[in-house]
RNA sequence: GUAGGUAUAGCUCAGUUGGUUAGAGCAUCAGAUUGUGAUUCUGAGGGUCGUGGGUUCGAGCCCCAUUACUUACCCCA
């Protein structure tokens, strides 16, 4: 839960529509003139800080700014924290996209070097190799964006643009002109603009390519400093390149979200067998998002991870075991209270040495215990009924072949030990 | 915020132009020499067809409302 004031104005125009408001306790209405209420956006715009001071989580970063203005000297910088927990968007719940959802945040703050920006980026590799994901990271810095704004004179419309051309795969070329010149771009800007439409992503930034960008963004100073850290960003990754991850600059890649000022990362899928859209992760720096809290000049970079999507894809391309190896390793079938005493003494001797073994708790049926056991894959079932007792030995059956044989007590604790 | 779709057994779904006791697969349970699963065979149970109205001689099917779920756009994890 967060103060409302300190999360609005930070995720953009839509962003501040996807916070969930927490209604004030007590009388709400008590600060609202009700005679001036009417059913209007902008009515509800001015009612809205009086009948609601709190809100729940958008992400994982702002509240993480405050928490660190709030324990400035506790804290020696650069500080690094990860932070895995559940935020809130008041958005249309579908595929890929939820109202609750856990996010997995690690971030890098009180330092400017693009070395931070690298280790994450080393970070999303290993992470998504670990899970056995085949992803694109793309990545882009919104100083080449605010760049290419400043170049063609309409530093005010950068969402715009960026939000447009973003949309290229999607609707192609003809209806991206078309919106831009919706918002109002001087067909001079468009000219400028154009040759930015047709600029694929790429996967390696050599001199000439940074020339070639370098006239894109009009030479602007903003532009070529983007570029340069884009640049160095990408030296870095050539130097020790990434396990699985391929690693592309995207100039189309925007991101909503406002306090963004240098690198920005987004994650997708890159599985021929899945046809999931949405990022599996994104992040980005930002220069001054604690300067709102009181603390200004501390440049901080992170990434955050979905948890969700990111198990949704698992679960979508079967890439879980289908029974965890260190589940229970062999259940003691019930041959009723003549055995029990048998079987509980070997039970607990079982776990004494480390075996998770469990016994089944009702006398029925052998199929009905044997199911159970195939059912939780368990791997063995040991049996103790009047012919074990007799040769002081028990019957193990191993449930993937089927085979089953009679040995004792010490030779059954090994093999399950051994085993595992 | 905008625009669609779906709702029938525990689960996944059939159900014809409205017409008699609403079906299947899987799952569950019970049996096939009462010490054996994954792989056999036989049988059984289980549904006020989301809810409330309406049209009709008659509604799972048509119409309206309502709720839940879901998909796309927008945007993002």
């Amino acid at each position: 839960m967060e103060n409302l004031n300190t999360l609005t104005g930070k995720y953009g125009e839509e962003g501040d529509r996807l916070i969930f408001k927490v209604l004030n306790s007590g009388n709400y209405l008590e600060k609202v003139d009700t005679t001036q209420m009417e059913s209007t956006a902008e009515s509800a715009r001015k009612i809205l800080p009086l009948i609601s001071e709190k809100a729940l989580r958008y992400d994982l970063t702002v509240p993480f700014a405050r928490y660190v203005v709030m324990h400035k000297h506790e804290i020696s910088f650069p500080f690094k924290r990860y932070q895995i927990q559940p935020v809130w968007r008041a958005d249309r719940p579908q595929k890929g996209r939820y109202r609750e959802f856990y996010q997995c945040d690690a971030d890098i703050i009180g330092s400017n070097s693009l070395f931070n920006e690298f280790e994450l980026v080393q970070i999303l590799d290993e992470v998504f190799t670990k899970l056995n994901l085949r992803v694109t990271i793309k990545v882009n810095n919104r100083k080449i964006l605010s760049g290419i704004a400043e170049y063609i004179g309409a530093s005010d419309k950068i969402t715009d643009i960026t939000v447009a051309i973003d949309k290229l795969d999607k609707i192609g070329l003809d209806k991206v002109v078309e919106e831009l010149v919706q918002k109002g771009l001087s067909s001079d800007a468009l000219e400028k603009i154009k040759p930015l439409l047709h600029f694929k992503p790429i996967t390696a930034m050599g001199d000439e390519t940074c020339e070639y960008l370098n006239q894109l963004t009009g030479n602007t100073a903003t532009g070529k400093k983007g570029i340069e850290e884009l640049k160095s960003i990408f030296d870095m990754v050539m130097e020790i390149p990434l396990h699985s991850a391929r690693f592309e600059f995207d100039i189309t890649l925007a991101r909503g979200l406002n306090y963004y000022t240098g690198a920005i990362f987004e994650v997708k899928l890159n599985e021929p067998s899945s046809n999931f859209t949405g990022s599996l992760s994104g992040g980005g720096r930002y220069d001054d998002l604690t300067g709102i809290f009181g603390l200004p000049g501390l440049s901080g970079v992170g990434i955050s991870f979905g948890a969700d999507r990111i198990y949704d894809v698992l679960e979508e391309l079967k890439l879980f075991p289908e029974s965890y190896s260190h589940g229970t390793k062999a259940m003691l079938a019930n041959f009723g209270e003549t055995y029990k005493s048998n079987n509980l003494k070997l039970l607990f001797s079982l776990r004494q040495h480390g075996i998770s073994a469990i016994y089944y708790p009702e006398e029925v049926k052998m199929k009905k215990q044997f199911e159970y056991a195939d059912s939780l894959h368990i791997p063995y079932v040991v049996i103790i009924g009047e012919e074990e007792v007799n040769q002081e030995k028990v019957s193990v059956k191993n449930m993937k072949t089927g085979t089953q044989e009679m040995i004792t007590i010490s030779q059954l604790t090994s093999r399950l030990k051994s085993n595992s």
